[in-house]
DNA sequence: GTGAAAGCGCTAACAC
DNA sequence: GTGTTAGCGCTTTCAC
């Protein structure tokens, strides 16, 4: 049996709250008296190998400094980069001294009773939320904040730069010498801000040269039958993340064609396995773990409230990214 | 201000521990008039949009429900196969009304009030713990299973059974007509039951054979300079696990030496991109997501102390692996 | 600076 | 089957 700020009072004689107190630091210490008492009771304390019951503590405090990880998508999570800003996350929010359940909240998930029964005081998603999760945090009041997802106007974000993200990329197809260029999502990619705005990026660089900016949201088969068709075919393709490009260069090489010689391919999100591909792929990355620290304290800030101080809180964040040029890439084949 | 049972008593004029009870569907409804007033109860708990505090519960039930994942190195956790373990661990979790906790054990990780502050009723590791937080979870009779990994002999632990898989790959590689034959574990990897094990099975299959089994346990640079010098090089490889596999796959790459002609590669674990690689790697899968399948049932198990029924706690489960032979591998060069 | 006491919302033991 | 009551261990007020 743990011992509790009770056992500690006793055996100093002197009132709970004193323990309390003293176990806080919230003494001033002017008084020698107090001075040596206090002393004593953190004496005690270590003694008895006292530790703050934390149930206690959350019931007595009304929180539980505890912050749910929302998703519906397992692989999305683990996959990809997300798992460097899960790191983040999980690193910054223990630095303020609070910490990370995950939360699947699809329909098996059970998410009801843990998130609205208050055993998180807030919550962190990577992807756009259910309907009914989305009114039950509302309805609760829960505090949220998603990473790379801004499917919800009213809730602070932080996305990646994706419109300068596939701008750069094209704009390095189109130096290199490219024409036809496509941007590639894989079917399984849900529609939501990054496709749209990945697009953006990437349509606003082929106007400006008056090119046609192609797009594909399909299976891999069907994208493969497309580059892997002769005549007027892609000679560049940027893909939506590094999933895609990984199947991509696959099936070329099943294919016989090389890269970058037959196809020049750029991937999103620099995963790290990315540039040991055959050949290190070119790829658009960014600071995965800086969006989990800077989440973390975003839904930390939100829930001290202190938003209704003269700063007002933060509720869009902004990633920059960055152009990584490897071995993918290269001029277009000559037209025969 | 969410409602309490006691609003719900209040408006029904019962008491507390009868909403308690019908809530908790506690009452057999064998009179009629009871059916009745239960079904009034559950109406008005339904009508204040009555939520159970969870905060409360676990104040007064002294326990969470919440399982602790420990680890100290972050991209293990993430990265690899043991994305699928989290991922079925969690799930798994979530069907016995449990939740997971991340908990980052390290220095940085101030992992102490957390776990001995009773915030977490057991734990789930995936490496070996530091010495003080074994000592610490076993002053405070945390139960914990161990996942990957068997350190500790006196914990419940699940792991892949290595000895059989590092055999099987060994011995496709002798039966491909491979005779200079190596097993190589970078050196940023810890020495743990792993390794051991995998080296064992290797080691009995080259044995059984009159060959000699050769081990590295170095940086990329050192293993490399092996693989490409002339001679009596090895012509096959098999990785302590995907990684090697990748680092590897990629010098031969730079090098211009291809694989498996000039080589023949093995992995271990089948994570997901190891099939799309070029070629696709030859590797000793298991079923990852099992294992955290298996281990949320064995903390489960240990919470709720079966162990002292009939059936003894299960304390050691070893899960089968399977060569799942790809591209990489094939009959090595004829000696020149 | 200290002690007494109320309260957080639930569970569980007990008397009816 | 129901109501009463006593905890669970902390925080927080309020006298002193």
């Amino acid at each position: 049996m743990p011992a509790t700020i009770y056992d500690i009072a006793r055996e100093a004689g002197v009132s709970s709250s004193t323990v309390a107190r003293v176990l806080r630091g919230d003494t001033k210490g002017d008084r020698k008296d107090s001075a040596e008492r206090a002393a004593r009771i953190r004496q005690i304390a270590d003694n008895l190998g006292y530790r703050p019951n934390l149930r206690a503590r959350a019931f007595s405090e009304q929180r539980t400094k505890g912050i749910g990880l929302l998703y519906t998508d397992d692989a999305w999570v683990f996959e990809g980069v997300n798992d460097k800003v899960l790191q983040g996350l999980v690193r910054e929010l223990r630095k303020h001294d609070h910490h990370l359940l995950l939360v699947p909240v699809d329909a098996g998930g059970d998410w009801e009773e843990l998130l609205l029964g208050g055993h998180v005081d807030g919550c962190v998603t990577f992807q756009p939320l259910p309907d009914a999760v989305r009114d039950g945090l509302r309805n609760a009041a829960l505090p949220c904040v998603m990473l790379g997802d801004n499917s919800d106007p009213e809730m602070p974000h932080i996305v990646v730069d994706d419109v300068t993200g596939s701008y750069s990329a094209a704009r390095h197809l189109i130096a290199l010498g490219h024409r036809r260029i496509g941007l590639y999502v894989h079917k399984t990619v849900k529609p939501h801000c990054s496709i749209q705005e990945r697009f953006q990026g990437f349509e606003t660089a082929m106007t400006e040269e008056g090119l046609e900016p192609n797009f594909w949201h399909c299976a891999e088969d069907e994208m493969i039958a497309v580059l892997t068709r002769g005549g007027a075919r892609p000679t560049g393709l940027i893909c939506y993340s590094d999933l895609e490009s990984t199947l991509i260069g696959h099936a070329m090489w099943q294919y016989g064609l090389k890269i970058p010689n037959d196809l020049s391919l750029i991937g999103f999100n620099d995963k790290f396995a990315t540039k040991y591909m055959t050949p290190p792929l070119t790829t658009v990355g960014f600071d995965a773990n800086k969006i989990g620290t800077l989440g973390a304290e975003m839904i930390i800030r939100s829930l001290t409230g202190e938003s209704s101080k003269a700063a007002p809180a933060i509720t869009s964040v902004n990633v920059k990214t960055q152009l990584i040029v490897r071995g993918s890439t290269a001029a277009p084949p000559r037209e025969s």
